[in-house]
DNA sequence: CCGGGTTATGGTTGACATGACTATAACCCT
DNA sequence: AGGGTTATAGTCATGTCAACCATAACCCGG
């Protein structure tokens, strides 16, 4: 046994008895469609620490609320919507000195809605605002505390989220064309899709979109009018659509 | 603008109405395979609350420590190992009341370890096990909190890494043969595999697995001699083993 | 030593998925 | 009416994968 000047350093400032206190928030990173370009949701700081930096989203957790109920509280608080097709826990930040004030741990969601028009400020926000992602990607537009990262992790785990669950009908409208569908994949994974390929994985996906009767108008250039499809709700683990390989397998 | 005095209020030690004290931990559902069946270490409670009860080991967050890093500490400080193939973390729980005593969230961790023969009980457990995962998934085992479905997500997670990652050697020894390595895929997802193709996915994938010049000793029940490969370091984001699907295409 | 049992490994085949490409349909505009 | 544009259908070659059969290399008990 040790005794009590054999204790190591790392126990010096830390009483096992009792329990250091932190504050936990949660951080919501809202991603959408605009522009055929992928955009995330930021604030610019109201206060200090970081005050008028962008930042995601995000507040305090409260005792009698679960992590999901707070996430949904904070999305609706600075966005107004109440319900997002996806949101989903991605990850957990707790390095320490990641908030000058005090000890935090956060824990971040992902919402995926579709294109919101306009975007207020929440009450703790000076400005709100949709950003491309490779703004942020690219750190041309740098973020608070380590939103950067948080932001980055969020990218990463939609698009695997795209790959295996049907998300992708999160980005659109009640009823959309598969050009609009195929333009979320092209965004998110930063890739070019056939139009016609695309059209047989999806359609033959049974449950996966439901063709409606009606078809979209013509766009500005014309064309053809695109069939009119709605989300289904079935989709397998697996959706249709499997990311394109950058395959180096035989040299 | 703020003026000085309001900004340093930001920064006085925080006030509980305005940010409500969480305790933070650190949880981790440590996997291995044992006797062809995929097993969780659990520990039995030495303490209150859930005295006598079967939990996951975990401890409190230290300030001065990031979550990665208290998850390796109490990894080591329950196994005595320093080093796990795959140490991720996969989600944070909150909820209301999952521990009596006061506010905790806990961020939970995946550790996969290849088979570690006897088990010790560390400093503040009275017994530690390594417990099949379907006695758990069955109910057939009660955890204490909600340590339940944190196993239950670690299990998902580790699904989903066989899948993507190359994850499936981390539960094997430094060399090993295919049968092994199949026993592997065929615990976590419950399937059975074909031997033969099997071993053509994963020899084709180059630089997954390198051939030793040596051979096994053949079983009990005789048999051809088994190759033994070690792990390569180079995977793809995609393994070569792609869990069978329930295909119900067509109707 | 022989022959059956067992496991490992190699090879074949057919169904299916996928990417590249071409052809046609249905709209826009001038 | 005709050219431009987009949507959708079809074709073809290639690759993947599961199912299956065959053979090799070990064990064991006679």
């Amino acid at each position: 046994m040790k005794t009590r000047t054999e204790v190591d350093e790392s126990l010096v400032d830390y009483d096992p008895s009792q329990f250091p206190p932190f504050a936990v928030t949660v951080d919501v990173v809202i991603l959408t469609m605009s522009e055929g370009a992928l955009n995330v949701l930021l604030v610019r700081r109201g206060q200090a620490p970081f005050e008028g930096e962008w930042a995601i989203p995000g507040g305090f957790k409260r005792p009698s609320e679960t992590l999901n109920e707070a996430a949904k509280r904070e999305l609706g608080e600075e966005t107004g919507v109440d319900a997002a097709r996806l949101l989903a826990q991605f990850g957990a930040y707790g390095d320490p000195g990641r908030d000058p004030r005090m000890n935090v741990v956060t824990v971040a969601y992902l919402a995926v809605l579709r294109d919101v028009g306009v975007v207020v400020a929440g009450s703790d926000a000076a400005d709100a605002s949709l950003v491309p992602v490779f703004e942020v990607l690219s750190g041309r537009v740098k973020l608070a505390f380590d939103h950067e990262q948080i932001v980055r992790d969020a990218i990463a785990r939609v698009r695997i989220e795209l790959e295996v669950s049907g998300i992708a009908t999160a980005f659109v409208g009640a009823t959309f064309t598969l050009a609009e569908l195929r333009a979320v994949y092209e965004a998110v994974w930063g890739v070019q899709l056939d139009g016609a390929n695309f059209r047989r994985s999806i359609v033959a996906e049974n449950g996966w979109v439901i063709a409606t009767k009606r078809r979209a108008l013509s766009g500005a250039a014309g064309g053809k009018p695109a069939e009119l499809f709605r989300a289904g709700q079935l989709w397998k683990h697996g959706g249709p659509i499997r990311r394109p390989q950058i395959s180096q397998k035989r040299t």
